[in-house]
DNA sequence: CATTAAATGTAGACAATGTTCACATTTGTT
DNA sequence: AACAAATGTGAACATTGTCTACATTTAATG
């Protein structure tokens, strides 16, 4: 019923003018495709969908981008800007101790994965690995800088004696293990506990944190 | 060339009694299925591509599942079963230490996410969880069966003063996030520093028992 | 053994998918 | 004003999962 007007007022908005040439399809399509990405999941992106979502055609899609892959690996692009802006932050917060800021990042990361599974999912999951390797602006741009700022501190940390001196590569990939575990096993329904998972966060930053420590 | 050859003799194996009833079509289509899983992975799965391999047609598919799904449901019956052969014997073993065991286990884990990637993507990640949750017999029998026995190790720890008394139930969680992330980052392409896996797996399980251990 | 019923396999259709191609329209430049 | 570049359209294609009507083989029953 609603939805009817709401398909209407939609139709009239994007006839205003000439209805042939749209203006800013590229663009239009990449925030549809989010939105639907963070709806839905990636699998619900259909080019069909897409196209009449916007009030053009299929074939429309492939002036703006070689194929459905690319137009998604544009997505990821996006994505990962997200991301960083959201965990990169919080390891320069350097009036915080060491040990504050490792749990802010931990908790925001976990935080974004459960906001937004399925762009997390795009983001770190197997099927656009190859995106990922083809781009190097990805891997060494956005998701390696948080992975070295996650180095730094561990280094802040061996430095100023609160931490044991252990190759840091390894230990950020260990503390990377621990938080992309904790937020996979909950966004794919493997934490069933009802909601605690304030509580196994608290008990995993414990658990890592007098790991790392000297005793 | 040889791939002509063998084309040749297989078509001949399968025509050898009748070619119309197949005989045991529903074996072979899982066996076929896990093939192609472990080695093109899930989305390889074409019901056109099971067929022909099989020297049979699409529709004949459904005189034994009721749709694709359904298929890949069984699958997973069979991954688990896998998975839990390998997993859960090592926590009987009570003439090694907990320790021990701990270590023997986190290994066995991700050896088989290492050696399996596309069949443990299925059994943990996101595409069959409404499957996992209908049947109650994955989560309650097979899976949980593996969690259940590491919640005892864990208790066995804490009663003989080895480990802190946190909640069982969430230092499990917080171990299976651990393995889980290690296998996840391993085979969806994270882990690039040359095949240190051995080395990661070291540093994540001494600060992770380092972090159990009564101080 | 003959007949019937159940199990199993086949061919063809369907809609939906991503992709391509020839063609149409709009925009910008000379 | 004329032309070229950019952008949008509609029809076609092969491939996907699924369904239906029909064929054949196997099993059971008289």
């Amino acid at each position: 019923m609603a939805k009817c007007v709401v398909e209407y007022i939609k139709e009239k908005c994007l006839k205003k003018t000439s209805n042939y040439h749209h203006g800013n399809l590229k663009e239009e399509l990449l925030k549809q495709a989010v939105q639907i990405i963070q709806t839905k999941g990636v699998d619900a992106v259909t080019l069909q969908v897409l196209a009449s979502e916007l009030g053009t055609s299929r074939s429309a899609i492939y002036r703006h981008f070689s194929s459905k892959n690319e137009l998604l690996h544009n997505v990821l692009l996006y994505g990962f800007e997200m991301f960083d802006e959201v965990i990169a932050p919080i390891f320069m917060q350097k009036e915080k101790s060491v040990l504050d800021r490792f749990y802010l990042m931990g908790k925001a990361y976990v935080q974004f994965a459960a906001e937004h599974p399925n762009l997390y999912r795009m983001l770190f999951g197997e099927k656009f690995q190859d995106i990922r390797e083809d781009s190097c602006d990805i891997e060494d741009e956005d998701q390696a800088k948080g992975f070295h700022a996650l180095v730094a501190l561990l280094v802040e940390g061996q430095e100023t004696n609160q931490f044991k001196k252990e190759d840091p590569m390894l230990v950020a990939q260990t503390i990377h293990a621990q938080v992309h575990g904790m937020a996979s096993l909950y966004i794919d329904g493997h934490i069933h506990i009802k909601d605690n998972m304030d509580a196994l966060y608290e008990v995993s930053f414990r658990t890592m944190t007098d790991g790392l420590k000297l005793k």
